[in-house]
DNA sequence: ACCTGAACACCGTTCAAGT
DNA sequence: ACCTGAACACCGTTCAAGT
């Protein structure tokens, strides 16, 4: 699979376009699931594409270009829909769970989607916008609602991030004397929760807490509707 | 400012040791801060430190390792102390405040320490031991405190990822028409702000939905203390 | 043990040449 | 317009040579 990989083709501008933004996305998101973050270089994407690293600049600003295709690859993928049909608190399990499993399916895009800021792209804003009538209609202060959709979008990343993190990291076997509190409550844990990955049982905790929490609040301020 | 920066040295080992893990790890967080994430390489350490970049080697394992040293530096900031004083959720809530201040202080680090993998160090363990005794002795049943405790963490690193992106990047302007409720609520966030940063109200209202929302669990699933 | 200097394999990106 | 090929400046890391 050597030069089997590389482009068989002669200079000069091919009869018929190889390259596509959207195939160097698809391309890139396959690079990434396969190889880790760290093997993401223009040269293996151009690789795979059977092209030389120089024909992507034809098609794309730069890798942060690339990556910005790659994020919006991985946004489609959440559902924002339960907000036409759900109560604004059901919804947003719902719309929560989505985005986590979205990039859930992608653990490499994580670490580079998270570190790169969002694009200003419409179709983002337009999943704010679903989001956002939604709570407005349901009575949220509407000064309240962008703040609160961060909110609830900065856990849904952290976890994100957590969960892609190695599960044994913290082990404290061998420390149990130096660390016995936390010694005795990891062994409990892994008591409770069976295969469940513990990731996944701290976002359920978590994403559990921040409803509760934005329900009461949302009790209290609630704006009459008209 | 070019050669004075260069390293006066000359060549074989010098009498008394130029480097140190510790000094390496402080000129890095002072590189990153100055530079940013980008502008983070080892031969500008190394300059920074009137060095070679080989010789960085000789106390330290690779550019992961330097960022793990960093991580010590911008973690050993945090302040675990309310856990020995207050009520677990008042605690939870200084510890959620110096937490995110260590990282905002640092703006830049807050990439590269999200996306690394945390060091299983002792010290880190350590923290997590007084928290966990502190909600242990609160009544929480064990096999729910590290969830919970890595929920907080994943919306504080969540929010402190939000704070570094850019203030404008989701600004409407022009687009009011294609999305609407959002425009409307971005006006209406401003105006409600001042001069309070949009990503520390998202941190304020979210810290205060968990901490409710575990409130609310705590009372429900508490263990009598003995 | 701990530095310099030279070297290696590999980056991302630019640009002329070619069709 | 859209590819190849050559080139550029810069990576992180290794290792022999020197004291």
């Amino acid at each position: 699979m050597a030069e089997i990989d590389r482009p068989a083709r002669r200079v000069g501008r091919p009869r018929t376009a190889v390259l596509t933004r959207e195939l160097i996305a698809e391309a890139a998101l396959r690079l990434l699931d396969e190889s880790g973050a760290d093997g993401f270089t223009m040269a293996r994407l151009a690789q795979a594409l059977r092209v030389r690293p120089s024909a992507l600049y034809n098609h794309v600003d730069g890798k942060e270009d690339v990556i910005a295709g790659v994020r919006e690859l991985v946004s489609d993928r959440i559902d924002v829909s339960a907000f036409e049909t759900q109560p604004w608190d059901a919804a947003m399990r719902v719309w929560a769970h989505s985005y986590r499993v979205a990039f859930a399916a992608h653990p490499p895009t994580v670490a580079l989607l998270a570190t790169l800021p969002l694009t200003g792209a419409l179709r983002t804003m337009q999943m704010y916008d679903t989001v956002v009538a939604a709570m407005v209609r349901a009575g949220w202060p509407e000064p309240e609602v962008l703040p609160t959709i961060v909110a609830v979008e900065s856990f849904i990343l952290g976890s994100a991030l957590d969960a892609i993190a190695p599960a044994d990291m913290f082990d404290p076997s061998g420390a149990e004397d130096a660390v016995p509190a936390f010694a005795s409550a990891y062994e409990a844990r892994i008591a409770s929760l069976g295969a469940v990955p513990p990731a996944d049982a701290a976002f359920e905790t978590g994403l559990a807490a921040l409803l509760d929490g934005l329900r009461v609040r949302h009790e209290r301020v609630r704006v009459a509707a008209s």
